[in-house]
DNA sequence: AGCACGCCGACT
DNA sequence: GTCGGCGTGCTC
């Protein structure tokens, strides 16, 4: 008699599918891997859940092929949480279930970890001479480090620049041998060895709040601390206490640049082995981190969104920092918030988790001020350094140098003279986001996208920020034929253009995603620019973020103007975490930072509240003002989107939605629909892209409404027609 | 998603 | 006369 089992399948299809097994295996249970038939191909599937009895369809059932695990490649608590993500994004089970394995297992592969390995010297290899490889300058390297320490951890090799080849070479030569190390027994590790160093000591703040978490129990903690006040500092302390437990740790960090930072104090402080899951990490190393950390081998994983996902043996705490940074939130595919899906993970383990930052998201402050959360505070700033000053500069009727007052090259002359550091802060790249004709108006539109294209020099061209078309730039006006062209808008390359004929003898250190193409020149740019050498850095918000210059005391912000135009309503939630944060680039211990804001709305309000009153006075006005309109956080909002080469299929489709969707709110009940829409840039590579807002302040209204209303929708004959998504929590709109 | 089936335009 | 365009439908 076969058994019947609901099988996850890496498809977006909001459903799963049945398959049987006739031959009695000993248990099959949610979690292990299972290679199925599916139409004429085979896929890999991940058991869900067993059927009671046997489906109507049974005629139709296929056995599955192959049962690729002994014990769930998935841990019970991870599939637990993965279905919720599934039915709170309404992203198909296996999709999520695909997003949370590592490549290697997706593929099948043994889920078995590999063991760690070392080179050691061959009896050749030792007997070699001091100098025997002096010819061969990497493979000496090595000969040298192995006389020196016995072994080489394979983990060591990127860290010394050594090549697979070189290593090949040696192996070939038979001068050195691979060796598996045994992993070291769990549970066995003497709690006074996992301080590689001893802990600074915290001040009363930071003390309080190590000593205000519960570290047995759910607890969401929001930990808001300026730049320098030693979050990190706490952090460590945190996770300190969880290793003393015999627990694991997980710390969530944002996509910038460059993780290095926080990793290099996890590993000078701890004595235990530290996980690292980013886009730079390989795929393959990606997939022992989640082994090891599954295992309960790795004590630690840091990580950006995509480690929220990563299985554990005990996990005893998790850490946010910079909870408010919208990295956290996927913006394709499966649109999950790391932050939040781990807010949950945290209370289905009963643990605590920590949201760590200088500028809360309204969401969280939201949540502190209802006692949902926690709220701790860290105002001092490290050795007593004092916040920065705040300059507005009104630029109406101001005469400019690509876009630069007066004023604010005064006071970069002044800063390089001290033989300090000034950034100048401009989120645009590029020498100009137009080229517009003198004589009509005309500007070179991208001929794809529903935008202009951005001139660039070296080498002169133009291009495209949406689709990455490129083309010369034309000699005349497209339209009059005029050859008066202009450049419209400034841009990091026009600033830094302006700059070198301003300050000849500075250094100009540009910042942004075409001067840094390579990981290697951002990183000697930035360690240029941490060296503390006088400069001037032009920068996009690449720079806001996370790193620390210790000679930087002037910050110019070039255009707070688009935080306060924008009609997106999380502008100027934007703006002012932006400005807050690289605010808290400058300033040193004996100086405090001198910051200057550019703007044509000078007396805007809440730009005033922000910078005569903190972020925190902002914040609150900016709930208020949410709370009047029926926005997040207050309200929670749905986004549909569509997209396709015809905009009557997206607007077509969306009515539709909206039809399907409003006969589901219940009458009397709170539930706002507003759309279809056009999305803020209407046409993207020849693609239109509309949306549907749904809106309500009822959670659970929205999430009983939701699955039915897509259960119709997947039947819409236009459904297949366009490109279409559901974003719960979006931060669009 | 991927793959087959099916019905209309410009080509050896 | 075909090749192939992508609209439509289905997958346990």
């Amino acid at each position: 008699m076969p058994h019947y089992f609901d099988i996850a399948l890496p498809l977006p299809l909001r459903k799963n599918f049945t398959y049987s097994v006739n031959s009695l295996a000993s248990s099959i249970g949610p979690g292990l891997r299972v290679r199925v038939p599916f139409k004429g191909r085979t896929l890999i599937g991940i058991v869900a859940s067993q059927e009671l009895e046997a489906p109507s369809y049974a005629n139709r059932v296929k056995e599955i092929d192959e049962i690729l695990d002994e014990t769930p490649a998935l841990p019970e608590e991870l599939i637990r949480l993965c279905h919720w993500a599934s039915t709170y994004y309404q992203h198909p089970l296996g999709e999520v279930l695909n997003a949370a394995l590592p490549q290697r297992l997706r593929e099948g592969k043994s889920a078995q970890v590999k063991p760690l390995t070392e080179y050691i010297h061959t009896l050749e290899g030792k007997g070699l001479p001091h100098d025997g490889l002096r010819r061969a300058p990497k493979q000496q390297q090595v000969h040298q480090y192995l006389l020196e320490h016995g072994s080489l951890h394979k983990d060591k090799l990127k860290q010394l620049e050594i090549s697979p080849g070189a290593i090949k070479a040696l192996v070939d030569k038979q001068l050195i041998t691979q060796q598996d190390i045994a992993p070291p027994e769990p549970g066995t590790s003497n709690v006074e060895q996992l301080l590689a160093e001893t802990p600074k000591t915290l001040n009363k703040e930071q003390s309080v709040a190590v000593e205000a978490i519960r570290y047995h129990e759910f607890g969401c903690h929001l930990l808001e601390g300026a730049t320098g006040s030693g979050k990190t500092e706490v952090y460590l302390h945190i996770i300190a206490r969880v290793l003393r437990a015999g627990k694991q740790a997980m710390l969530l960090i944002p996509e910038i640049g460059l993780s290095g930072q926080t990793v290099e104090r996890l590993r000078n402080r701890f004595n235990v082995e530290i996980a690292e899951l980013h886009s730079n990490v390989s795929e393959g190393e990606r997939g022992n981190s989640w082994l090891s950390a599954a295992s309960g081998q790795a004590k630690i994983v840091v990580g950006t969104r995509l480690a929220s996902l990563t299985p554990f043996q005990s996990l005893g705490a998790i850490i946010i920092d910079e909870e408010h940074d919208r990295s956290y939130k996927q913006q394709d595919g499966f649109k999950y918030s790391a932050r939040d899906v781990s807010i949950y993970r945290a209370s289905q383990l009963n643990i605590p988790i920590i949201l760590g930052t200088a500028t809360p998201s309204l969401e969280s402050l939201n949540n502190a001020r209802q006692t949902k959360y926690q709220h701790l505070y860290l105002h001092k700033r490290a050795g007593d350094a004092k916040p920065p000053t705040f300059e507005v500069v009104d630029l109406r009727n101001q005469k400019l140098s690509s876009g630069l007052s007066e004023r604010a090259l005064t006071a970069i002359s002044t800063t390089v003279d001290q033989g300090e550091q000034a950034l100048v802060f401009i989120n645009r790249r590029g020498y100009a986001p137009a080229l517009v004709c003198h004589s009509c108006g005309w500007s070179a539109d991208c001929l794809a996208c529903d935008s202009s294209m951005t001139l660039h020099t070296k080498p002169r061209h133009l291009r495209c920020h949406h689709c990455d078309r490129s083309r010369s730039v034309p000699r005349a006006c497209g339209h009059c034929k005029s050859p008066d062209l202009k450049p419209a808008g400034f841009g990091t390359e026009q600033i830094e253009h302006m700059l070198q004929e301003v300050f000849a003898t500075s250094e100009i250190v540009r910042i942004d995603s075409d001067a840094t193409r390579s990981k290697k020149r951002l990183e000697s740019k930035l360690q240029h620019a941490r060296s503390g050498s006088s400069c001037i850095m032009v920068g996009t918000q690449m720079l806001a973020k996370g790193h620390h210059f210790p000679n930087l005391t002037l910050v110019v912000v070039v255009d707070a103007d688009q935080g306060l135009i924008s009609p997106d309503f999380r502008a100027l939630e934007q703006m002012g975490q932006s400005i807050t944060q690289v605010a808290g680039r400058a300033g040193r211990e004996e100086k405090p930072g001198r910051v200057i804001i550019q703007t044509h709305r000078p007396e805007h309000p809440l730009l005033q509240t922000l910078l005569c009153q903190g972020y925190q006075h902002f914040a609150l006005e900016l709930l208020a003002q949410r709370h009047q309109s029926n926005l997040p956080p207050y309200w929670h909002l749905v986004l549909f989107k569509a997209e396709s080469k015809h905009a009557e299929v997206c607007v077509n489709l969306l009515q539709q939605m909206r039809e399907i969707i409003q006969q589901l709110i219940p009458t009397n009940s709170q539930a706002l629909l507003l759309g279809p829409l056009p999305a803020n840039l209407e046409k993207i590579n020849d693609r239109y892209r509309f949306c549907l807002q749904l809106s309500s302040p009822q959670r659970k209204l929205l999430s009983q409404l939701l699955p039915l209303a897509l259960t119709q929708i997947d039947q819409l004959a236009l459904s297949k027609r366009a490109r279409w998504s559901i974003d719960v929590d979006s931060l669009e709109n």
